[in-house]
DNA sequence: ATCCCGAGGG
DNA sequence: CCCTCTGGAT
């Protein structure tokens, strides 16, 4: 078996199924969410998402609200800005071009502003159960520190993995990435000793740490 | 000081 | 390829 697919089997064994971390209740919301959490936590976009929702729970509500109050809710997330105008016009443009319902193709999403490739990935993964791999910081580092790839391009990395994980593993896998890349493999200061997947890594062998 | 489930523009 | 946008957590 390939190593992608060992370092799977690996983390699948001590992570499981795990859940989307954002919370919502409609795919519209998911998709607003997923934006929110460029270069932030889930937990600091959690936090905010009830209040934007309440006041905007879709598409019409959010195309027709005020710059800055949208920008004053989500202030504390970073970026505010680019997230305020990106997510409003991201409504507008969804009423227009698809009758306010969230396309399901990744060529689709990534015309939409604020939605690039990594987030729509996590679109169609979450919201209608389609093979999805986000490649995001976490997954580019481990991925390239273990040796599966060596690129730092997310497009190519993307390309790389789809054709080594079957479909139905994708999302899970990026998702087991993120994890591990949170709890263990940190950019910083990675935890190689007690790693499990440390025997896998091309890094842990170059860094000798165990 | 460095990182966080990035995107868009140059 | 690079840069900028952004504040909060650790």
């Amino acid at each position: 078996m390939n190593k992608a697919n060992q370092i799977y089997n690996l983390l699948y064994r001590s992570y499981g199924n795990i859940p989307c971390p954002l919370e919502y209740n409609t795919n519209f919301q998911l998709m607003i969410a997923v934006i929110l959490s460029a270069q932030c936590t889930d937990k600091a976009v959690n936090k905010i998402t009830p209040a934007l929702f309440n006041n905007f729970p879709d598409a019409p509500s959010l195309a027709e609200a005020g710059l800055s109050e949208v920008e004053n809710i989500i202030y504390p997330l970073g970026l505010y800005r680019m997230k305020a105008k990106n997510i409003i016009l991201c409504a507008k443009e969804l009423i227009k071009n698809y009758n306010s319902i969230i396309p399901d193709s990744i060529s689709k999403l990534i015309k939409l502003p604020g939605i690039g490739r990594k987030s729509a990935n996590v679109v169609i993964s979450h919201a209608f159960n389609k093979p999805g791999f986000a490649v995001d910081t976490h997954v580019k580092r481990i991925l390239n520190r273990t040796g599966v790839v060596d690129t730092k391009n997310p497009d190519r990395i993307e390309a790389l993995i789809r054709k080594t994980i079957s479909p139905e593993k994708l999302s899970n896998f990026s998702l087991l990435l993120i994890m591990h890349g949170r709890q263990c493999c940190k950019s910083q200061k990675p935890h190689c000793p007690k790693c499990i997947i440390n025997n896998k890594c091309d890094f842990n062998k170059l860094n000798n740490l165990n």
